[in-house]
DNA sequence: GACCTGCTGCGGCGTG
């Protein structure tokens, strides 16, 4: 067979030669060969720099060169979810595109119109867009998507991995839908991705109808040597024993991190700006400069480019105290190691971060894990005395050594997103028939889990005259309502996500980031912000602006954010940790004695035996042996039969009370299937951003679809009561 | 019990 090389364009063939590789790499001769010689759909998966962007676009830009589309039109659309990754991308194109003859459109919010006004005039090459400025050209420019894309020969979508299951996903997949109807053709679709936990699922979301057709191109391994550490903390229950952790840790990093580039993911934006705090005055007092900076998504734009332009510079050493922002791919170069203070959430996000050290040739990744928990007292509840969060990152890390990370959940009904796309189907055609647009989202599209019947009543809801979001005139076609039209007039509509509302903070005139508007904000007090302390001087409600000026004290501000979802596997595993008496070789001495008695404490509750540990009549610890969704959705059942419930991971605290029911009882008829119902202490339902238009019956549905799993709770019980009863026989 | 992501069209003003 002709070499993968030998089949690319000459100009391409110079730019491979120009950058002075001896080869391509086993990932891009593969691609090469694939997308050269079949029409198939592909996804090339590769951890980051692995060379996924020039194994996808190397064969496809030779194909431009040696034959060209006659026809007007983009030939190939690239998606990503990050402005920041297309403007890199873009930057790398045009550096191949260049020598080629080939145009480069970068296509997001901060682009100016008229880059944008002169591509639509003549579309062609390459476009590098986000979801949402796509959704913006479907309903802005409906009637030119078919010109701009008649040439289109293949899709490329950046990140796959991170919009798999997402809203964004969801909304980008009915673009593609949708795009493919408006060209009357299908276009190929090329997933770029880091490695997957279920590639049959993920092929699956790049080609619903054809997944078997997908092809799957990996990278073989090539993984770095692997350094790990968990080291243990214990705090206090005074403020005091608090602070001695912080600082316990913080003297770690400082000593360990100092000179070189790293990451410390601390959880949470309020974590990141006390160990940036601590961080600082650690190198002012040592009279050192200043190299540990906090970066998360309400720091302004200026301080977070500043963050990333210092650990791209090789010359300035530089730890950033993060959240997820630099999870993803932008381009911050090769870091020393990886720290995470407290249990991550996933594995997939463990992977990701780790992924981000150890990239160079012959230089090790490296993994610090702080686990932080609780001093037992005799007060203490059983949570605590189980080590918890030690466990998950004992569980995160043994699963990730694995080679496991979360598959992405598939039956979710996307109703907020789907409301969305109804709107915006209207918006782009001007009309549309209420059959029509079921074949295009719920036969064609990916909103395959909502039957008709629910389609017909998310209609009725938003076509109701409380919500007056659509309306149908008289020969059936459905409008935008006025309320509907005023919606998606705004560009705030584009995104499928919500956000919530924030204050400015300003600084003698300069914006420092955001705040959520629940912090209690007043005149005189303190805050850490930014890395800095300041004192509040004025808020201006109306303006959502608050004044601030430098202190010498501050405390961290609330961040809010939501309850994340543990996966059934990371449950399990960290139960057989705790029922194992193997010492994993990464925990230090301080770590180990945590586990230690965990087990012991595991092992007085009789857990080893039995799934119900009873500390009354009518009141037990129970071990779910399952993910958060299951068991909110038992902790729900049981709060509807009149419990009191507290929900932790994997375990459930259930107290009855004088009215409710044996609880072996209300056990054993779940088991036997039994229907309660779950919504009986009318919890909230409106997580999305589209959910205040749909009607109860209609959140209910879309909550037990995606965040409950009532199908599991006889089998769930069933095991509760079965291994309770070997006990006692 | 957490984190992240995105945005058009148009009017008004200044400058060359």
């Amino acid at each position: 067979m002709t070499s993968a090389f030998d089949r690319l364009a000459r100009p391409i063939q110079k730019w491979v030669r120009d950058q002075g590789w001896r080869e391509l790499r086993d990932i891009q001769s593969r691609a090469a060969q694939i997308i050269l010689g079949s029409e198939a759909d592909i996804i090339l998966a590769a951890s980051t720099a692995g060379g996924k962007t020039e194994a996808a676009f190397l064969p496809l830009l030779s194909q431009l060169v040696d034959d060209a589309d006659p026809r007007p039109g983009f030939d190939i659309l690239y998606i990503a979810p990050l402005k920041a990754l297309i403007t890199d991308q873009a930057r790398r194109l045009d550096d191949i595109c260049g020598s080629a003859g080939i145009a480069v459109t970068p296509w997001h919010g901060d682009i100016s119109s008229g880059v944008k006004a002169r591509a639509i005039k003549n579309p062609k090459g390459v476009v590098l867009i986000t979801p949402e400025s796509l959704e913006a050209l479907f309903i802005r420019r409906g009637l030119d998507i078919p010109r701009l894309f008649a040439a289109t020969r293949a899709v490329v979508i950046d990140e796959l991995h991170t919009v798999l299951d997402s809203e964004r996903g969801i909304q980008m997949r009915s673009l593609l839908t949708r795009l493919e109807l408006a060209v009357k053709r299908p276009i190929r679709r090329i997933g770029l991705s880091a490695t997957l936990g279920d590639m049959v699922l993920a092929r699956h979301y790049l080609r619903p109808d054809l997944a078997d057709g997908v092809e799957l191109v990996e990278a073989r391994g090539g993984d770095a040597e692997l350094r790990l550490q968990l080291r243990g903390y214990v705090q206090g229950t005074q403020d005091e024993g608090a602070r001695a952790v912080t600082d316990a840790i913080a003297d770690h990093l400082f000593g360990n991190l100092r000179g070189s580039d790293n990451l410390v993911f601390a959880g949470s934006r309020q974590a990141v700006e006390i160990y940036a705090d601590r961080l600082r005055l650690r190198c002012e007092a040592a009279h050192l400069p200043q190299e540990f900076y906090p970066h998360h998504a309400s720091l302004s734009r200026e301080h977070r480019d500043f963050v990333e332009r210092r650990l791209k510079d090789a010359n300035l050493p530089t730890t950033a105290v993060c959240t997820s922002t630099l999870e993803l791919g932008i381009d911050i170069g090769d870091v020393t190691s990886v720290a995470q203070i407290g249990a991550p959430f996933s594995v997939a996000s463990c992977r990701q971060r780790l992924g981000r050290s150890g990239r160079r040739e012959g230089r090790p990744a490296i993994l610090r894990q702080y686990a932080v928990e609780a001093k037992v007292t005799a007060k203490s509840n059983f949570s605590d005395r189980l080590r918890l969060g030690l466990l998950r990152s004992i569980a995160a890390i043994e699963l990730l050594l694995e080679g496991w990370c979360e598959p992405p959940q598939s039956d979710a009904l996307h109703l907020s997103t789907l409301v969305h796309q109804i709107l915006s189907i209207i918006a782009e055609r001007g009309g549309v028939r209420a059959d029509h647009l079921h074949k295009i989202l719920c036969r064609d599209g990916p909103f395959r889990q909502v039957d008709t019947s629910v389609f017909v009543e998310v209609l009725r809801a938003i076509g109701s005259p409380d919500t007056r979001l659509i309306e149908q005139a008289g020969d059936g076609l459905l409008l935008l309502g006025p309320d509907g039209e005023r919606l998606v007039e705004h560009y705030s509509f584009y995104a499928v996500f919500q956000t919530p509302e924030e204050y400015r903070l300003v600084a003698a005139g300069r914006e420092l980031g955001t705040l959520p508007i629940d912090n209690l904000i007043a005149p005189g007090m303190l805050l850490i912000f930014s890395g800095r302390r300041w004192q509040v001087v004025e808020v201006h409600d109306h303006d959502r602006v608050i004044i601030v000026k430098p202190a010498a004290a501050g405390v961290p501000p609330i961040f809010g954010g939501d309850p994340g979802h543990i996966h059934d596997c990371v449950i399990e595993r960290m139960l057989s940790v705790l029922e194992s008496d193997h010492r994993p070789i990464y925990l230090d001495d301080a770590a180990w004695d945590l586990l230690a008695e965990a087990r012991c404490n595991y092992a007085d509750l009789q857990f080893g035996t039995t799934r119900i540990a009873w500390l009354s009549d009518n009141a037990a610890i129970l071990a779910t042996h399952a993910g958060t969704l299951k068991t909110i959705t038992l902790a729900l059942a049981l709060r509807a039969t009149g419990f009191t419930v507290q929900t932790h991971d994997g375990f459930l605290e259930v107290f009855g009370r004088e009215a409710s029911p044996p609880l072996n009882e209300v056990l054993a008829n779940l088991a036997a299937g039994e229907e309660v119902d779950l919504f009986a202490h009318a919890p909230s339902l409106l997580f999305e951003k589209f959910h205040p238009y749909l009607t109860e019956p209609l959140l209910k549905l879309d909550a037990l679809s995606a965040r409950l799993q009532p199908e599991a709770l006889p089998e769930l019980c069933r095991q509760l009561i079965c291994v309770a009863d070997v006990r006692s026989a």
